[in-house]
Order: structure tokens, then sequence, then C-alpha cells
DNA sequence: TTGTAAGCGTTATCAT
DNA sequence: ATGATAACGCTTACAA
């Protein structure tokens, strides 16, 4: 495989010029360029990339660490995110987490360092007593979740306000006894703690008593958990006319699992989810969800980076990013 | 940031013991590897992956190109070759193709060789014309189409087969007008085209007319032509009981399609989507469909790569894996 | 068991 | 406008 050096013996030139034309550097003149590019393509040349990044001491390549792939929300997200980094001639490789925490402190380990130049690390496991991991020397961007005061930039959603928004919306549409599906309710910070939060501000808000049995926590925030809850709600006789699922995709199997009920939605009860996946749209009943604009969030996300990659080390401030979000309003709650 | 010299002179050896330290290598006295260690620990040592990979000649990186992650079918492939290839200890680097001919080819130059030490391709857009660009110097494996004697190793789906065992399963059901969404059909290669072939056998073996009319091409193969579609089919009066869709995702839309013209699945129509993608059992009604072992599809395509990462070049014959496949069978298809 | 030397392919710096 | 030199940090020989 031809080196730079075998083009420059081939073009008569020296090594330097090669590099310059390889890199649309100024001063080379035409007629050299132009032997030097027939050289290029005669001896089929490629430049070798980990030669390249050892010199520059960078990899052009970030890392983006999520729970799965195969998740609708989390493919949502990273398909916007690598379409942000090729934006900035930037590769992303991806690790799974599994949405354990140990997984999500190994990918921010230095074990990893220099493999990227920086990291997205969506945290799901992770919680404030790990906020020391954080301190790493390659930039990273934390996605998803709010670690207040954390030490390194954060992408967010507007969990509590969009929750609060969803839960208003079925009370508006004339719900009573609104039920909540979340996951497990640990530290303040987890996804599910603060959309319960937003859930329990909108009941108080509309003067509407929190019943401890409309709180309905599930291991996992899966399709069939979400399936199986919801017919457990009906066969055990809760009484409720609403709920809040904290992500579509929960939803959509408790949408199933009102089917398998026989509870027809919206009219006997209403469902909104979280997170506008692609598939709610298509749902029979389609799905009411809270849109956080996940094109933006990618798209700050990687800036961030970006930005730190530039300059040098942390001189500058934290930066925090909460993403707009809308209602996005569907059969599922209609009246 | 601390280099294997760095960590040399603090322990008092030379950058060749630290060598073998790290790499497990025997021959180092217990007590210089414990001296070794603990000066690693102390200078917080990190190799460096990009000088390793330029001495090494590999990358530990191999690329996928896929055409979209946030595709419910893609997800769940990357997801189950992101695990495989963490069992051989490969990072993935992922490319988005978009499905677009040309973007496969990118991904497929040699311009990102060495980039990657082998690339898993997901061949959407090309074509047989393109055989010609597979022959590249490092190993390559096409995952998903089926290129018969292409110059590479080769993971398929039993499309026509299972396409054909889809149908067979509508007429079984007692359906006698099978439309079929698909996408455009080319040349024999492509997806839409092997799975229309499968549909037009069964057809035949059932001895039932081939009608034109039941044919109906879709430009994309997303939800939202699949709906577009369905009512379409509806509107236009087409005579039909039965839906073989190529994809799942098409299937979703259809559903919805058909839901919106007024037409109950399954007593009306029944609907058979291929993929077997998650959310195709908590769809109301839930869709039956073909399930090919993307698991396997994914082992194999890793194992494949790294075979021939092992050993040098082009000397043994290519390989050919055609998954097993099984029909999954639920309400969209019920009596 | 440990150390020395050389080079992987590229580019920044400084000359010319 | 072009070239010589010296790194970047690591590991494969080979030597001690």
């Amino acid at each position: 495989m031809a080196t730079i050096q075998d083009v420059a013996k081939a073009a008569g030139v020296s090594a330097m010029t090669v590099s310059n034309v390889i890199n649309d550097h100024p001063n080379v003149r035409p007629a050299t360029r132009e032997r030097v590019l027939a050289a290029m393509a005669r001896l089929d040349y490629r430049v070798n990339v980990a030669a390249r990044n050892l010199r520059k001491g960078r990899t052009g390549t970030i890392g983006l660490a999520v729970p799965e792939l195969n998740r609708p929300y989390y493919g949502r997200l990273a398909a916007a995110i690598f379409t942000a980094a090729g934006r900035h001639g930037l590769r992303v490789s991806v690790e799974q987490t599994g949405a354990r925490r140990e997984n999500e402190l190994a990918a921010l380990s230095l074990s990893r360092n220099r493999l990227y130049d920086g990291l997205i690390l969506s945290t799901v496991g992770m919680g404030p007593a790990d906020v020391e991991a954080l301190k790493v020397d390659h930039p990273v961007v934390i996605l998803g979740e709010r670690i207040f005061g954390g030490p390194v930039d954060h992408v967010a959603m507007p969990n509590v306000e969009a929750s609060a928004a969803a839960t208003r919306h079925l009370i508006e549409r004339g719900c009573r006894r609104v039920a909540v599906v979340c996951g497990e309710l640990r530290d303040e910070v987890h996804m599910s703690n603060l959309r319960h939060t937003g859930y329990r501000q909108a009941l108080r808000a509309a003067g509407l008593p929190a019943d401890p049995a409309l709180v309905q926590s599930v291991p996992e925030l899966t399709m069939a958990e979400g399936a199986r809850r919801a017919r457990a709600m009906v066969a055990g006789g809760l009484d409720f006319d609403g709920v809040f699922c904290v992500t579509d995709t929960v939803a959509m199997g408790v949408l199933r699992g009102l089917a398998d009920a026989g509870v027809r939605v919206p009219e006997q009860v209403k469902v909104i989810g979280f997170d506008n996946v692609d598939e709610g749209a298509f749902l029979v009943p389609s799905l009411s969800t809270v849109d956080p604009d996940h094109d933006l969030m990618a798209e700050r996300a990687v800036g961030l980076l970006v930005a730190r990659l530039g300059s040098a080390g942390p001189p500058t401030e934290q930066e925090e990013f909460v993403s707009p979000f809308s209602l996005v309003l569907r059969e599922s709650t209609s009246t």
C-alpha cells in the first residue's frame, strides 16, 4: 500500500509537498500539484489515518454512549447525532451501555481516551454520586438528564415542565384520575423522577389529589412492561381515566395493554407519552406526546463538543442547554 | 499526558518492559510488574491508541454502514452487531448511507480505508453493476441482500423463500386477492424484487392469478408511504383481502392506513410483514411477520469479518450465509 | 528477564 | 514554492 514517500518519489518531489497537496495547503504550484495528484492516482494512494491521528493528536472521531440503539428514542437521537457530527467532519463510534451505571462509567474512563476526541454520554444509570467520574480530560457532553452543577456541558430535556404540560393536557381534556407509568423513582435527577415531579406539579396546580395508587413504577421502561402494567391496573380495579407515560415506548405497551383489557382509548382512558418517536403517529389510536426536538438537541450536543475540541481545557464555564418542547396532540387524548 | 517513556523512567525500567506489562507478555518478573503498574497508576497512564494502531497496522474498529439507524429494523440489527463485535474486542463506527448508492460506495471507498479494519455494509442502493466496487483490499461483509457471486462474503436473508411462506400463510388463511406493498421493482437483486418474487411464487403455487393491480410499489418503504398507499388502495376501490408488506415498517403504515379507511384487520383484510421488529407485537392488531433471526445474522456477519481479519488476503472462497427464518403469527392474520 | 534500536506514515517547523 | 529534519507513542526484532 502506497505511502506518502512512494508518491513523493514517483512525482519527483518531497513528502512534504505531497502532504501539502493532500491537505490543500497554499504555496503549491499548480503544475506541481498536478504531478502529485497524478502520482497519487497512479499508485492508488490513501492516507493512513492512524499515522495522521498520531501526528495530530486527534482522531476525528467522537464517541456516543447510549443505552441501546434498538429503542426508538435512542435510534432517533443517534441518527440525529450522526448527521450533526457529519456536518463537522466527525465520525461517530457507538458504545451501548445497556443503561447500566458501570458501562456508562467505563465509556467515560480514560482507558478509552484518545480513541475519541470527545464523548457524548447519555446518562441513565449514573447518579449524582458519580459526578467525580465526569472530571476527565477530554470533552464530554451529557445528554438527556439534568444533573445540575455537573462539571461538564449538558444538553437536557425540559423533563419537569414538559411532563407537567402533558399531564395538564390530560386534565384539560377532562381526566380527573390521572395515572403515571414511570420507572423506579430513585434520586432526584433520574428521568423518571423528574417526569414524575412534573406530573405531580400539574395535579397540584389543578387541585387534584395525588393518589399514590396512581403512581405505577415498572422495572423497565419497555413496551412489554407497559402492556403488562396496563393490564394489571385494569384487572386490579384501579380507578383511572388518564395515563401519563414517561416514554413513548412504554406508552406503546400501555396502549396495547389497555386494548387487551378491553379499555377504549381515548373514550374511557386517555393516554399521552413523551419523546415523539416516529411510530406514535401510526398507532391505532395515534399517540399524543411531548416532542423535545431531537434534532436541536443533537445539534447542540455536537456543537458543544466541537467548541471544546477547538479550545484548550476547562477555562470556560459549563454550558447547560435545555431543549424547547411542544405537545403533539393525537387521537389518544382527543375528546 | 503520560507516555510509556514517562512510566519507564518513573519505574526505573525501559519502555519495552512497560509495554510488556501493558500487553501481559510473559517474562516480566512479578516485582518489576508491580513497580511498573504502580508507576502507571501514579502517572495515570493511558495507552495512546493511535500510536498503537500505527505500529500494529490495525485499528480494532470495524465500520458498519446502514441506511439509517432511526428505523426499527436497522436499529435492531445494529444493536446486535455491536454486541457481537464487542465479544471479539472490536469497536464499531457507524456510517449512515441513507440507502443511497453513492454513500454506500463511499463507505466502501478506500479513502476510508485503514480507518476500519473491515466493513459490514448493508447494501440497499447498490446493484449488480457495482460489483467491481466491492473489490477492495480490506475485508467486507455484505449484509441483507443477495448478490450472488459477489467477490465478498455475504450474509443474506431468505428473501424469496420467506416471502413465499408469508404469502402462502395469507392464502392458507383464506385470502384470494393478496396485494403486495413493496418498493420500486428494479434489478433482480434488490430486496423488494426478491420479496416480490417470493410473493409471486406463492400465488402461482396456489393457482391464483397474478393481478398487476395488486402490486403496489411505494417510493419509500416508510410508515408514511404505507399508510398513504393503503388509503389509496381502499379509496381506489381495489379488491383485496390480504396484504403482504415487504417490511414491518411499511406494514405499520399499512395497518394505520387501513384503519383510516375503515377497513378492519384481520376480519376484512389480513396483513403480514417482514423483519419482526419489536413494535409489531404491541400494535393493535399485533402484526404477523417473518422473523429472519437478526442476532444470528449479526453474529455471522461479524464472525466472517473477524475470520478475514485474521488471515491474509483473498485466497479463501467467499462465504454465503443465508439466515433461517420463521413465521411469527399474530392477530393481523388470525381467522 | 530486560534493554537497545529502528521504524510505522504523517505533518510542523524551520530552512532554502 | 519546496525540502530536510524531527518528532507523535508505540511495539517488533534482536541483543545483552
